[in-house]
DNA sequence: CTACACCCGGTACCATACTACGGAGTCAAG
DNA sequence: CTTGACTCCGTAGTATGGTACCGGGTGTAG
């Protein structure tokens, strides 16, 4: 079975090596095993785990949810029955970003439409007017 | 004209005193008027520019990135040239992250499907394979 | 068998985005 | 006209998420 050093593991993920041990001590990448000198020996699904990390704390997750996230999975430790809850709680969650980027992104593209023909009466801003309905929190 | 203390803008947004004259300090929200004692006089629509802030920190932005959203209008000391290129920038950002937030609906929707269906051949993560492709950058 | 890139753990430092505190002045209800 | 909540500014401290550096050991190509 193939195996990686950190340091290609973090060239392959695009973060450097202190961020994979960093990672690592916040439980959000599972320690490898360690071959006799002490060296990690990472399997290649790491990278694509430590992707997955960037990816979502662009979209404002946590490294808590992040952990949260990637720990949803069914395995005979949980029952069913939480993992559904959980994994629910965050497709709510998802749902309401993607709504509130659809009325950012609406509102941008009516800037750029009105900036096309002729700069119409659009002043003010725009896009924080776009958010002033669809409070809930 | 309707006017109001900081105190009663950061409870109607939602925030403490102090992240108020934090963001007025960022150049997020305006410096107001202040009456002869040196109180700040807010005008009401402070409050849902806060609440933006708020949301859009949510979604991932940084106060950089929400400072250059806010400042996107139609107004005489730019060109619409130029603002038609920034918010094209900032559609095309948030389209992606729609897009990336859509996978991980699904996934998540896909493993709460399994779980339902008596725990399907659902192992390893269900979230982290959903962004196996797609990767860009 | 040595050079050089790589890895080890530990600690210290950094940027971002707040949050708290202190000492003093202000406002309004009673 | 006092009292208590609110405001002022400045500075310092906190949490999160890394990033950098250290002295030392490891691995391998020449």
């Amino acid at each position: 079975m193939e195996t990686l050093t950190i340091g290609k593991v973090a060239r392959l993920a695009g973060v450097g090596v202190e961020t994979v041990r960093f990672y690592e001590r916040q439980g959000l990448v599972e320690e490898p095993p360690r071959r006799a000198s002490g060296y990690r020996q990472y399997p290649v699904e790491t990278v694509s785990r430590i992707r997955f990390i960037r990816r979502a704390k662009e979209l404002g997750f946590s490294l808590k949810e992040i952990r949260e996230l990637l720990e949803l999975r069914i395995d005979p430790k949980t029952t069913c029955e939480d993992i559904r809850r959980r994994a629910d709680a965050k497709i709510d969650d998802i749902a309401e970003r993607i709504a509130t980027l659809r009325r950012m992104k609406a509102a941008l593209e009516r800037l750029t439409a009105a900036c096309r023909r002729g700069r119409g009466p659009v002043s003010g801003c725009p896009i924080l007017e776009a958010l002033e309905d669809g409070e809930k929190s």
